[in-house]
DNA sequence: TCATGCATGTAACAGGTTACATGATTAG
DNA sequence: CTAATCATGTAACCTGTTACATGCATGA
């Protein structure tokens, strides 16, 4: 009968963004996920919007429309008390098993020695670089939500920052291994 | 004209491990892929199956059939020299991007002021729990490829492995960090 | 005039997983 | 007798991404 199949787990994020106030946009809604949930898990613009009118249909929110001057009129989503219930629900009971990750660098690392050392060595720096500008930006949110008193969900998302930085230094030493072991 | 689309990243995969001796199987892939780039690339069995047939429609491997008593009869593959050069190509060319990581217990703690505390304390300790289990199983396949002398490829190998050991204790001790902050 | 921000969406595709289907042999 | 190992595959599905399509307002 319900027609609607439960959410993706992406789906659920969405949700997850729309349970504290203000009232957001697909277009807000992308735009906090990239501050806030992507560097755990990525959310595009294009699935937001896919995700949005399934939670409308299964009651989980409801849209309604903003009138703008300026810029365009635009459609926020509130959740409703089934919505945020249901939200709950999942967050206790779900299981999404182990993270799975994709990592290039070290797929090139593991063949590593098919590529000439040069290549190897060009790629590890490069993501070095990107590992330490990454840091930068994670720093930086920290900063931000440093100051002062933190309500306990600011304090929560600020440990996920935390995680970022963590790992960040944990790749960046193992970076420093290799390039020992691969010489130069 | 080809008709048969370049293989997807699990595809090259797949080559990559073909690339030494032995001639594989599909199930020996599958295998050899749970204990190797599992970490960093997970590959299942019906993913191995499915890229065999296409990597050989593509001249990259040639499987032939091999005899067996009292287990069935098998099929394994070699690399053919198309099949080498195209590799080595690809390692040295891709650009995949950024790892993109999808770490589920991160939603659980980012959301985690919605949560019981001792809900979200188990699942702390559950997780901390395989990750110790996680890190005795790569020091374990460290300690085997640890023995004397080490070709260039094992030790670009073994590499990952350390990875994984690194990435462990940078997220253990971020566990620590999370149950303090959230109490007992 | 050109780029950027605001704003919303869709269609086609890619990549990979789950569940199903089958069957012999060996070890406990 | 039962479970595990060896062995191969397919079909349906899920999740998510890319590329396309549109258009106004603002600031440089």
């Amino acid at each position: 009968m319900t027609s609607v199949p439960d959410p993706s787990p992406g789906g659920w994020l969405v949700l997850g963004l729309l349970m504290d106030p203000p009232a957001r946009s697909g277009y807000d809604l992308q735009a906090l996920a990239a501050r806030s949930v992507a560097h755990f898990w990525p959310i595009t613009k294009a699935h937001v919007y896919a995700e949005l009118p399934r939670l409308e249909a299964l009651g989980y929110v409801r849209g309604s429309a903003v009138r703008q001057s300026g810029v365009p009129d635009k459609r926020v989503y509130t959740p409703t008390p089934q919505g945020k219930a249901a939200f709950s629900r999942w967050l206790a009971e779900v299981d999404l098993g182990e993270p799975k990750l994709r990592h290039p660098l070290l797929v090139k690392v593991f063949f590593g020695a098919a590529l000439p050392p040069a290549v190897l060595a060009a790629e590890l720096d490069r993501h070095a670089a990107e590992l330490s500008a990454l840091r930068a930006t994670y720093t930086t949110l920290l900063e931000q939500s440093a100051g002062g008193r933190r309500s306990r969900a600011a304090t929560m998302r600020a440990l996920t920052l935390r995680h970022g930085v963590r790992r960040i230094a944990a790749d960046l030493a193992w970076l420093a291994d290799v390039r020992e072991a691969i010489g130069q």
